[in-house]
DNA sequence: CGGACATTTGACAAGCTTCAAGAGAAGTGG
DNA sequence: CCACTTCTCTTGAAGCTTGTCAAATGTCCG
């Protein structure tokens, strides 16, 4: 119940989607809000560590996470777990079932998490009708790829401080453009596992990395929320210069 | 000029497009492919070696890859390079730049590639007047998403060997799907630092891996092409297992 | 033949993983 | 209210995978 937003209920009509008012989204008209409001079929909540799609589900929804965190993720026969990406409110998932491309990835909620369920089998239709819509969807999926990007240099070449570093930024980043800093601190539910997960390192070496980088005065993680106290040192580690994204499209 | 198909330069007009003519994509209606012919501006042609794309470059076009192999990468200040995907003819590449993203990879021509390329700032006009295009783009940018997240487990999670075994199972399946496998070969343009590159390993250990999965007698790579000897051990391996998708839609 | 480049090998160093175990925090039930 | 459990974080030590360095061999091409 910290963050007003993230634990807040989907409301009912989309005219009154709280994240629209951030300002962070793009506009839309009001005719384009009543077709996704009569796209969306439901809201869901699904409790911290609950799943939302399982791997190798094959009618999983379309979906926007509207609040809450989760994150998709694929899993070895042996157990090895790496996280894809994490997701965060506004997000729009499931794009890659949608389009008969059996879901090889699963998705797990991190917090609690509100979502906005879409119609099956009625991409199309959205495109049809609303090509703008479409252009929309387009965008968002191309985004993603770019955030996928530089996850695979990260695992790639980054080395574990540079991980660390790459990894810190870049969610603090992604809060702060939807509204979801503050008083310098985003909220971070993510436990050590999950960054391990993420960035292809072991549990231990990541609280060691970790350990470091806050002794360094990098970084401060406390009570489940994150205050990054060295930000120039932080994107000189990960060499990371993401060009803050303008508006982004919400469906 | 071995390959019939990958030395071969674009026609000057889609409905003699012989990537088409492979069956491996899906159909469109005489009228779209009007629309796509008129919405292609030229064609060019790269050399092994060249530039498609620059990083950082802001200008960068739409287009579709013809004939040819190239690669998407990204490098960091002291040289570290992280190869993000191949790309096999057939593929559209520029989305990211196209919705503004600057685009922070370089495109690498591997070997000759002949692109079509497509007008710039009009993917709109697209999207609104055959938005069953806009539908197959995103199909594509959804689809190149999964390859990405099978790439991401892959750097994070597989050892030298599963990396090795899954590029070459997956690079091998790329290329049967659009039909340039041939007597059981497929061109293989890539030598030891691209497939160190994109599988996030040194030179030298990629060599050791690569020459040890070959002398089990699980593949051989000859005259530039590659040979798959033991299918099933190196699915095993790598532990992937690739749903053969359905046709693939061609802009 | 000479030069540029890719492949191959060995030896050594290092970063990261694994193993093991203790400390802290948070929830549960008597 | 306190023992008990469980989970997460933390730390040290040892081992292994992978990276780095160096050099030889092979290959292609002018």
């Amino acid at each position: 119940m910290n963050a007003p937003l993230t634990s807040a209920v989907c409301p009912p009509n989309c005219h009154n989607c709280r994240l629209r008012q951030t300002g962070a989204f793009t506009l839309v008209t009001p005719a384009q809000l009543d077709f996704i409001e009569g796209f969306r079929t439901g809201v869901t909540v699904v409790e911290a560590g609950g799943t939302l799609v399982r791997e190798n589900q094959v009618n999983a929804k379309l979906f926007t996470l509207y609040s809450g965190w989760a994150f998709r993720y694929k899993t070895m026969s042996d157990g090895r777990r790496q996280i894809l990406n994490f997701l965060l409110p506004g997000d729009l998932v499931g794009l890659q079932q949608e389009f008969g491309d059996v879901s090889t990835h699963g998705i797990e909620a991190l917090t609690d998490c509100s979502l906005c369920v879409f119609q099956n089998d009625s991409l199309w239709a959205l495109f049809r009708e609303h090509p703008r819509l479409g252009y929309d969807i387009t965008w968002l999926a191309s985004h993603e790829e770019g955030h996928l990007d530089e996850n695979l240099l990260t695992t790639g070449r980054r080395n574990a401080t540079e991980r660390v570093a790459m990894l810190l930024m870049h969610l603090y980043r992604r809060m702060d453009r939807i509204g979801l800093v503050e008083d310098g601190t985003a909220e971070f539910p993510l436990n050590q596992q999950h960054i391990a997960d993420a960035l292809g390192l072991s549990l231990v070496h990541t609280n060691k990395t970790l350990r470091r980088l806050s002794l360094l005065g990098l970084h401060e993680l406390k009570n489940g929320r994150l205050r990054l106290l060295n930000t120039r040192a932080l994107s000189r580690i990960a060499e990371y210069y993401d060009t803050p994204p303008p508006l982004m499209p919400l469906l």
